[in-house]
DNA sequence: AGCTCTTATGAATCATTGA
DNA sequence: GTCAATGATTCATAAGAGC
C-alpha cells in the first residue's frame, strides 16, 4: 500500500502554517505535530474530527519519567485537554480512551473512576467500556496480586446519535454452527421465548447460512512486543478496531497523545486521514518513520 | 463427597438461636438465614469472617422486579450493608463484589464507580479489579452497542496484609495449551488478532518446562446454563476461584446476597464453612436443596 | 459403564409497532 | 401520549438420548 507523504512539523512551524490553515479552512491532514495537544487543538475549528483514539501517558508516581503525570494530579491535568477534544469532535464522532489505573500503595488508584465522572460533568456521554484483554502477556506473580492482563477502552460521545459501522468488525461464526445447524427441529424454526420474560427469544433458523457474527465488548488482542525499535504499548490492532467501527473511509482520526504512532499507522492502513500530536520530538520522528515504513502494513 | 446437614432458618428462628450463639461464641456455620443481611449481620461479632463473596441484586430500573434497586439509589442502599461487612470481616480477610452497571438512557450508569469511591471512604482498600469474561454470553447487537460479555469482580480488603493462596489457583501450562489446541476451531484461528507469537519471546523462557503457572486478573468462565431447576446467574466456578485464592480449609465464607446459593455450593465443595443470607424464602429453599444435592459436586 | 450425538438454555437493550 | 409487546442476536456447557 502507498502511504503518501507524511508531514511532521514543530509547534513553531505549525503556528506559521496555521494562518494559512485557517484561511483555507483545511485541516493539517496526515500531519504529525510536535507540541502539547491542548495548545495545538485550540487552533482547530469546532466539529472537525470524526474519531479520537488515544492512549495517554499513564499516571506515574515517578515525576521524572516522560509523560509521567502523578495519579493525584491526573484528572486536573486531563480535563483542559478533553475540553478541547469535546470541541473539535464532530457531534456524531466518538472519543476512545485507552487507560488503566496503576497500583499505588497496594491499591488500585481511583483517578480513572474520577476522570469518568468528571468527563460526564464536562458534557461527555459515557457510552461504553470495552475491555482489552491481552492474550499473550507472560505469566507474572507478586506477593498479593497476579499479572494485570487487561485495560479499559472507554467510549465517550457528544450525542446519542453517533456513527457506528458494526459490520466492519464482524467476525467469523463459531464452530458450534457446523453441528448445531445441520438438522433443525420445530422449536428451532420458531421463536423460542425466554422463561425469564426478559423479552429475549431465540430462533435457531436465523443462523443458517450465516458466516459472520457481531463481536462483544471484550477485545482479545495480543500486545505488540519485541517489535523493531519502539516499545509500543498500544498495538496497531487496537486503534484499528475502533477506526473500523467508528469511521468511514477518508474520515479524520486524531490521536492527541500519539506516542510511537500506532493510531496513525492504523488510520493510514485503513485509508483514513490522521492527525497526530505529541510533545516529544523523538516520538514524532519515530511515528513518522513508522507511518512511512512499508513493513507496518 | 459428604455434604453433612445444612441448617436453614427464618429471621425469627435465627434471633431465637442468636442468644445461644452469642453465649457459646460460635457462628451459625453452614447455615442459610432468611432475612436482610444488614439486620442479620448486626448480631454477628467483629472479625469473624474470612471471605465475603457475593453478587448482589443488580441495579434495575423496573422497581417491581425482585431485588431491583434503582441505579440512582443503589449506593445509599449498599453502604449500610457494606459497613456491616467491614465489621464482621477478619483483618486479613477479603471482600469480593461481583457487579456490573447497566445501560440507562444510552449510557453506562456510574453507580458502580461511585460505589467504589464511597467504599474507600468507608474504610475499604480497593485492592484489585478482576474481569469475569463470559465465554458463552448470549447473542446481542443493538444499533449502538454490542453484547456486554464481562462483569467486574472487585476485590476489597481491610488491610494490606490479607491472606492469599496463589498456588491454589495455578493453571497447568501444558493443560492450557493442550485443551486450547484440542478445541482449536475456525473461530480461534481467525479471531486471533495476534499475527506473531512474538510475545512469547524473552521472559517466557523462565516458564518453559514448568508444569503450573499463575493465572491473570482476567477470568474466562462460562455462565451456568442448562442446569436443572435453578437459574444461577452466578456460576459456581466464579466464587470457587476466589474461595480457593483467599481462604484455607475450614475457613468461613459469607454470601450476604446468596440467591440460588452458588457461593454456598462452592464453599462446601472445597471444605469451607459457609453462611448464606437472602431475603427471599424461595431462594433460601433452593440454596439449601442445591447445597445438599450430590449432583452439584 | 462409557462414549458420542443432540438439545436446551442463559444478569440485555433499543427501535418499532400495537394497545 | 404513554406503556407494553415484539424482533434482532452466540456459543459453551451439561443434561439426556442413543448405542
Amino acid at each position: 500500500m502507498s502511504t503518501g507523504s507524511i508531514k511532521s512539523v514543530t509547534l513553531n512551524e505549525f503556528f506559521q502554517q496555521h494562518t494559512t490553515f485557517n484561511q483555507l479552512n483545511t485541516l493539517p491532514l496526515d500531519t504529525i505535530i510536535c507540541g502539547d495537544c491542548e495548545e495545538v487543538l485550540r487552533t482547530f475549528p469546532d466539529n472537525c474530527i470524526d474519531l479520537i483514539v488515544t492512549s495517554p501517558p499513564y499516571a506515574d508516581q515517578r515525576k521524572k519519567t516522560y509523560g509521567g503525570i502523578h495519579p493525584d494530579l491526573y484528572v486536573d491535568w486531563f480535563l483542559p485537554r478533553s475540553k478541547e477534544f469535546l470541541r473539535v469532535l464532530k457531534p456524531e464522532g466518538t472519543f476512545v480512551l485507552n487507560i488503566k489505573e496503576r497500583v499505588v500503595d497496594g491499591e488500585r488508584h481511583t483517578f480513572v473512576l474520577e476522570l469518568i465522572l468528571e468527563l460526564r460533568k464536562q458534557g461527555w456521554l459515557w457510552t461504553e467500556e470495552f475491555i482489552w484483554s491481552k492474550k499473550n502477556c507472560y505469566p507474572g506473580k507478586w506477593p498479593n496480586r497476579f499479572r494485570d492482563s487487561w485495560e479499559r477502552c472507554l467510549q465517550f460521545n457528544k450525542t446519542k446519535k453517533f456513527k457506528m459501522f458494526q459490520k466492519a468488525v464482524m467476525v467469523p461464526i463459531g464452530g458450534w454452527s457446523n453441528t448445531r445447524l445441520k438438522n433443525l427441529n420445530q422449536t428451532d424454526l420458531t421463536r423460542d421465548e425466554s422463561k425469564t420474560k426478559s423479552g429475549f427469544g431465540k430462533k435457531i433458523a436465523n443462523w443458517v447460512g450465516r458466516e459472520m457474527v457481531y463481536p462483544t465488548n471484550v477485545l482479545n488482542i495480543a500486545t505488540e512486543c519485541g517489535h523493531k525499535n519502539h516499545s509500543a504499548a498500544f498495538p496497531v490492532g487496537l486503534p484499528e478496531w475502533f477506526i473500523k467501527l467508528f469511521t468511514a473511509k477518508d474520515d479524520v482520526v486524531l490521536d492527541p497523545f500519539m506516542g510511537s504512532g500506532s493510531t496513525a499507522v492504523a488510520a493510514k492502513k485503513n485509508t483514513r486521514y490522521f492527525i497526530g500530536i505529541d510533545t516529544q520530538p523523538e516520538y514524532c520522528k519515530l511515528a513518522k518513520e513508522r507511518v512511512e515504513s512499508p513493513t507496518e502494513y
